[in-house]
DNA sequence: GTGAAAGCGCTAACAA
DNA sequence: TTGTTAGCGCTTTCAC
């Protein structure tokens, strides 16, 4: 099938391609009557406009891009669908990249980024990212980028996410009245600032309750199940073994249970465990886990919201826009 | 930031953009001295050149899209990660688009696709899918498209996917070989191929066993959470109800699991659960499910690769390459 | 080995 | 209200 453009409804409507290019995006200055043969060939014709042409015209893409560490992960599923939606409301269109926690990649993709590929960045920073100068270049680009979840305190720019220090408090604070007393916690990376933040939250909650960091445990776990699974095992397996366990990630969860049940511990009589994650499954697990669960969907939902805003206007000033939504704690059998 | 394009680096070379524009492509007819300028130029000035003008020019976008209906799950979220790698690798981008099972935005979505706005398309068809005009239009418009997991058989195209009906198969008989005897099958779609050959796989194996039709428990599910809740205790909360269950997809597993445990039915002492799906958890539910498993990630990633050789040789004949992908079975105590 | 020129399909001044 | 023209930034003949 020949590749219809406005040359050909134009050459067809003996019009000029600028009059069926303003006919179509309904500009005021064409008749009615104009509109209508326009619409009504383009319609039979099933002419679709040329992206790319309007884009380099136009300075504009119609496209964001969504930056994350990894997608088989809940939270990030859901995100997506948040994002999604909006985008597919305002006729957006969306590309994703996945950093698989590599600053080296991310770095990569949003360099890429200046070159206009996308009028604005939804980004989840990796767990080895160190330093922002990557996004202070796409912003001195002009390209408005906003940081959900996993943000970074530093940049400029509208940040969307849990109240982390809050949910790690509140999480051990849980564990803490249902009395666990050595309780572990769980990390993905020293450097996330949404990790620190949730471990803060920890200890705050320890000391509050008197415990000595001595009693704390910081364990520092990895992309790779296999090590993580290890480095949990050999937590749980030692004489002064920690009772509870905070993990600050979905994906740890398994690992938890697993170690547990090849070390013959019972949750939650041996040790109590409570995760952030957005499982669906939490409920039938076994036993059920208890939650930190964060909203996902809003989440994504309202970072792509901000990013349109500031579209729309450009005086909409991102920097004064960050949103920090509750998560909530589902009590379930492993506390 | 100033935006820097192939003009200014030949304005500051005294060149020809033609010549900047050969030299960064690393073309034969520019001398290697030249060359070493020209990168050295665009390096020093973090030249990126704009896709949309080149993707004009060229009209190839370095662009495919994924057209799934959800990201939510776990077979879909591996897959993109396989399609993403093959993607990355290949400096493709790509754009994803969810269709949350609706017949009518997937038209909307590859209707668009005629534009040239993807060089190629991925796509699990949406449980309402009922007819492939829509897909038969944009092979009409030479844009090459693979169909993965959700397949259509009446299509010519390459079509990668696990083995369904074996697969149901297999299931099925696993649970009559514990003993099962009413085995019901939920289903999401009539329409889908794949749910049908999952059930005729089932069906299969019932009558091999001398299993009248009369045993057979056909159960349709639908995207309404509460719905299928509904459903499922009505279909176990009865004299003849089933004692095995088949979930043919993955979220169905959640509902099955709280309709057991609200009519208080022992698994698998009472009903033995069966589940496709990808759940990383399936080994830590209450009990721990037994799964028909996909290779998601050798889907999603064969699948682009096809796509990809599409694109490097057009003789190529998409139509001659299907694949089917062998499902694991992972026994545990659900059964 | 390099450059001039045309043009991908669209939009936006500016004329008419 | 419609048309002419220029040009977005790049690639690609085709001359030189």
């Amino acid at each position: 099938m020949e590749n219809i453009n406005l040359k050909t409804l134009a050459a067809q409507l003996h019009l000029s391609t600028a009059t069926v290019s303003k006919a179509l995006r309904d500009s005021h200055e064409i008749s009615d009557e104009t509109k209508q043969r326009v619409r009504a060939l383009a319609a039979a014709l099933n002419y679709i406009p040329n992206p790319y042409a309007s884009s380099l015209r136009k300075k504009s893409s119609k496209t964001i891009a969504v930056v994350i560490p990894e997608v088989a992960d809940s939270f990030f599923a859901e995100a997506i669908n948040g994002i999604e939606a909006v985008a597919q409301s305002k006729g957006y269109h969306v590309l994703i990249y996945l950093t698989h926690e590599s600053f080296e990649k991310e770095k990569a993709i949003l360099m890429d980024f200046q070159s206009g590929r996308v009028d604005g960045v939804l980004l989840s920073v990796s767990a080895e990212t160190v330093n922002t100068n990557h996004i202070l270049t796409l912003q001195s680009h002009q390209i408005p980028i906003v940081v959900f979840d996993r943000i970074c305190d530093e940049i400029k720019t509208a940040k969307v996410s849990t109240d982390d220090y809050n949910s790690g408090y509140k999480a051990a604070q849980h564990l803490i009245d249902r009395g666990y007393k050595k309780i572990a916690y769980l990390s993905i990376s020293k450097t996330l600032s949404i990790s620190r933040k949730r471990m803060n939250g920890y200890m705050q909650a320890m000391k509050e309750n008197n415990f000595l960091p001595a009693e704390f445990y910081i364990c520092e776990c990895t992309t790779d199940d296999e090590y993580n699974n290890a480095v949990i095992e050999n937590l749980l397996n030692n004489e002064n073994r920690p009772d509870g366990i905070i993990a600050s990630v979905e994906k740890l969860t398994t690992s938890v249970y697993s170690a547990c049940r090849r070390l013959q511990l019972k949750i939650p009589e041996d040790v109590g465990v409570i995760s952030f994650s957005n499982l669906k499954t939490a409920a039938i697990l076994n036993p059920s886990l208890t939650t930190i669960t964060q909203p996902a969907f809003d989440i994504g939902n309202a970072a792509a919201s901000l990013l349109f805003k500031s579209f729309e206007k450009k005086s909409f000033q991102l920097d004064a826009e960050s949103q920090s939504f509750p998560s909530v704690l589902h009590i379930r059998n492993s506390t």
